[in-house]
DNA sequence: CGCATACGAATGAACGTTCGTTTGCAAATA
DNA sequence: TATTTGCAAACGAACGTTCATTCGTATGCG
């Protein structure tokens, strides 16, 4: 039963290291050897708990594709008005970005470094995704609870005012996470309000 | 005379191309037989022309940390307000933005490649870019022009929402690129306004 | 003019290094 | 004993870069 040994398995552990050196220095800039170092291991005794450097980066992207599905699906759910599903969406993107700063960035940015089944997978989630989201857009637009503005504009605005996030917020710091999301929250709100 | 002999120096066409790459591949992922192959060289003909890959690196983030601090000197020197000050800003940014996409790219992506030298004396430019530019927020909360908010929070949320226009933005599509500067504008003003 | 010289530009070959990955075997764990 | 884990060594491929050489053209000089 090679189950449970301590906390978490040395995959996982594997996976959260390379999604950390992935945000610091990118993927490509990333070599299997550095991995390696940052778990204590050589490199090639890697390959006995992962099968490729690209299978970690297509984990990392498809489990947080999967993490922004799930927040749109329990959104979608709640019937709430444009405005709060907004905001709710809005706050997943931001927690998101603070505790677990990765997700933001292969959401972004490594996701381009994937090879081809796999490119395609992500890419269509993501216009999925982008979809839902616009539709909430455009509902609160005809509502009159939005300003009539172009539905793309808001909708990128909104996913790129967060992307400092994971680079900039350090718990403890002069901000804490709580007032870091209602600053950023208001701000992006406020740019919506008719 | 070896000045002119088209349009521009082919040098001028490597760092162009290669700027373009970076964009769309990222600086480690790009090769430089692939910059060779996109100018219809081969690699070691490169290097009659530009002496690193890092070179090229440094170059363009230097040329456009460059433009971003004129474009700051020339709005402090205007008397404005802060909320004209920081459209005058915002504008720079967005125009940047769409017609030069390798700007941004390279101040907010690209420059962590570089080496050590190099690296610190862009992180001082920049972050003197950065606190002028806070200076200004927060001289506008001060006289009642913005809303009272963390000026960081503003700052890079002010930043980062340019960010998808690079990859988003394609002249003559659904929106003029007129229209996408007025549409932003707007967004982020009314994210401030007090 | 005719010819030597200099030089910018391009190249194929090769350099040393690093890349991701595979293999064979030993140690640890079950 | 059977399975998992780790490692040294090695793999071919790709990396950035250097080098000697070549070709064409422009200049200097008789």
């Amino acid at each position: 039963m090679p189950k449970m040994k301590k906390k978490t398995s040395k995959k996982a552990l594997i996976q959260e290291t390379a999604a950390r050196l992935f945000r610091d220095k990118g993927y490509s800039a990333t070599s299997m050897r550095d991995l390696a170092e940052a778990v204590d291991l050589k490199a090639s005794s890697l390959y006995n708990h992962i099968s490729s450097k690209e299978e970690i980066l297509k984990n990392i992207c498809f489990e947080n594709a999967q993490r922004f599905l799930s927040g749109m699906e329990e959104v979608e759910q709640q019937s709430l008005s444009a405005p709060d599903q907004v905001r709710e969406l809005l706050r997943l993107h931001i927690t998101t970005a603070m505790e677990d700063a990765t997700s933001v960035t292969a959401f972004n940015d490594e996701w381009r470094h994937l090879n081809e089944p796999d490119l395609s997978e992500f890419k269509a989630l993501r216009r999925d995704y982008e979809q839902r989201f616009r539709k909430i857009l455009e509902g609160g637009m005809q509502a009159g609870a939005f300003r009539r503005m172009d539905a793309n504009v808001a909708l990128y605005t909104i996913f790129s005012s967060v992307r400092w996030l994971y680079d900039w917020f350090q718990p403890g710091k002069a901000l804490t996470a709580e007032q870091v999301e209602q600053e950023v929250v208001e701000f992006i709100m406020q740019g919506l309000k008719a």
